[in-house]
RNA sequence: GGGCCAUUAGCUCAGGUGGUAGAGCACCUGACUUUUAAUCAGGUUGUCGGAGGUUCGAAUCCUCCAUGGCUCACCA
């Protein structure tokens, strides 16, 4: 960003600067070294009968100041909340009064006072001594309205968090959310591991990648879009249980569930398979809202969530029988799911097999039926090419996506272990590439090698940390619970 | 990327059918020593997103551009 958006000044900006310029002539410190707080806002009228007359020392920003002439109340807001201060002339001298007539709303101030109630029963400070602490030169959006414009909100997130409390409510809970989860998965012996976020070759997804350069290596690399392949290496290589919390980026349309960096959580349970990761996560989400909200009914846009366990398990096939009435397990070529999905009014190309149809049917007519919590198990093996394929009946996974709201929040299978498998599945995928699409995924011959070595029978688990917490937060949108979403730059004139 | 909508004071917003811009808050001056969206009296604030065009005259009508929102497509 240039610096245009710093010459553009207005009255009320040009006011506090003259004062800064005054405060300096004055002697008098704008940006003062330090200032410790005894207690903060929130302490005060929580712990008011044990501070009832006794002194403290509070900083925060000046967000109201209500002057009654030798006498002014200010409201002080730090991070936990507000408090009210009452600054009377005859407490702390005509000077000193008359240099809190000329602060301006925004700034910054440390204070000391003894703690009491007003007769109308307010809780406040009797303010004996206070100093500036930071000069604020801006004027901030209103005090009543807050700020609304979403540009500026996401944009100045600063702004946003100083003037609208339930932005900054959110993003405490984010953290309990992923603090929480940690506690869960450490608890059952889970390991937390960092793997690369730059990859020679972009894997463990179907998705188009960012790509970077290195320059020593004069080579390209790709941001990464999963962390699974590594973590599976982690298998190979003897951790039994392991997890990884960190972003992934994919270069993909943006909307109100789509930022191109997104967190999400993967793990991967040595021994286990896709019925131990259902049961683990229901578990973990069911825990998160306990824990955090105190509660696993969750309201979410005036619907009630309830994330008890256990949550209904459903396959694909079932799924899309019980939504549509038909029945694919009936089909037995590729040409009669295509009659059966053009029949229900779906498009689909002549070129597409049997799975793709399934889940082209799925995604169409079933996902957004699922509120309640709902494992969809068993997806086919043309769109899971990462996933064990059940012997039983090889066009299926074994496969599960959690969707709750009508959203996939969860992605997990029974790991693909067999190497000459994987190899092939790698194939089809590099073909496809060729064909055109830039989704498929990569080969990627060290993965492969890996396997060889032998990977025991793995369960592996993804959640999107971001949805799931939108869904906790009761967020409409994915740029409310992440505090710095990708925006085009400012413009500059 | 397509469609629809929006952009007016520092902030939140009004401005039928074209006549040169308003309110509340904030800010400034004054009054007020327990108020809390404090109150009372007075006052200031704008390239009406940008560039063209139509018109005697454009915040208003037209075109293009910029940014944002919603939505569809792709995706988690």
């Amino acid at each position: 960003m240039s610096e245009n958006v710093l010459e553009d000044m207005n009255d009320l900006m040009l006011q506090r600067r003259e004062k800064l310029n005054q405060l300096r002539e004055d002697k008098e410190k704008a940006f003062a070294d330090k200032y410790l707080p005894s207690h903060h806002a929130k302490d005060v009228e929580a712990d008011f009968a044990e501070l009832e007359e006794k002194e403290v020392k509070l900083t925060g920003r000046l967000m109201a100041i209500r002057t009654h002439g030798k006498a002014s109340f200010a409201d002080l807001a730090d991070m936990s909340g507000q408090v009210q201060l009452y600054v009377k002339q005859n407490n702390i001298g005509e000077d000193r009064y008359q240099f809190f007539q000329e602060l301006d709303l925004g700034d910054l101030v440390g204070i000391t006072g003894t703690v009491f109630k007003t007769n109308r029963g307010q809780v406040s400070v009797r303010v004996s001594s206070f100093e500036l602490l930071t000069k604020s030169l801006r004027p901030l959006p209103e005090k009543f309205h807050g700020l609304k414009d979403k540009d500026i909100r996401y944009r100045q997130r600063y702004l946003d968090l100083i003037v609208n409390p339930d932005v900054k409510e959110t993003f405490v809970i984010r953290s309990k959310i992923i603090r929480e989860m940690r506690k869960f998965l450490e608890e059952k012996g889970f390991l937390e591991v960092e793997t690369p976020m730059m990859h020679p070759i972009a894997g463990g997804a179907t998705a188009r990648p960012f790509i970077t350069h290195h320059n020593t290596l004069d080579m390209d690399l790709y941001l990464r879009i999963a962390p699974e392949l590594y973590l599976k290496r982690l298998i190979v290589g003897g951790f039994e249980k392991v997890f990884e919390i960190n972003r992934n980026f994919r270069n993909e349309g943006m909307s109100y569930k789509h930022n191109p960096e997104f967190t999400t959580m993967e793990l991967y349970q040595a021994q286990a398979d896709y019925h131990d990761m259902m049961e683990l996560t229901e578990n973990l989400v069911n825990d998160l809202a306990e824990k955090v909200l105190g509660t696993s009914k969750v309201e979410y846009e005036e619907t009630e969530i309830d994330f008890t366990p256990a949550w209904e398990r459903i396959t694909m096939v079932e799924a899309v029988k019980k939504y549509t009435g038909l029945d694919f397990s009936e089909f037995e070529s590729d040409a009669e799911a295509v009659e059966a999905a053009k029949s229900i009014g779906i498009e689909v190309s002549s070129k597409m097999t049997y799975g793709e149809i399934l889940n082209e049917v799925f995604e169409e007519r079933v996902e957004d039926k699922l509120i309640q919590p709902t494992f969809i198990m068993d997806y086919p093996i043309e769109v899971s090419p990462l996933a064990k394929k059940i012997e039983a009946d090889p066009r299926f996974t074994y496969r599960f996506e959690a969707f709750v709201y009508g959203r996939e929040i969860a992605n997990a299978f029974s790991e693909l272990n067999d190497p000459e498998d994987q190899r092939e599945r790698f194939e089809k995928q590099t073909a496809m590439r060729e064909a055109g699409d830039e989704e498929a995924q990569m080969m990627d011959y060290d993965f492969i090698r890996a396997l060889e070595y032998g990977m025991p029978p793995t369960g592996g688990l993804g959640i999107g940390i971001d949805r799931l917490i939108m869904l906790l937060t009761d967020s409409s949108t994915i740029r409310d619970v992440i505090l710095f979403p990708t925006m085009r730059p400012e413009r500059n004139e």
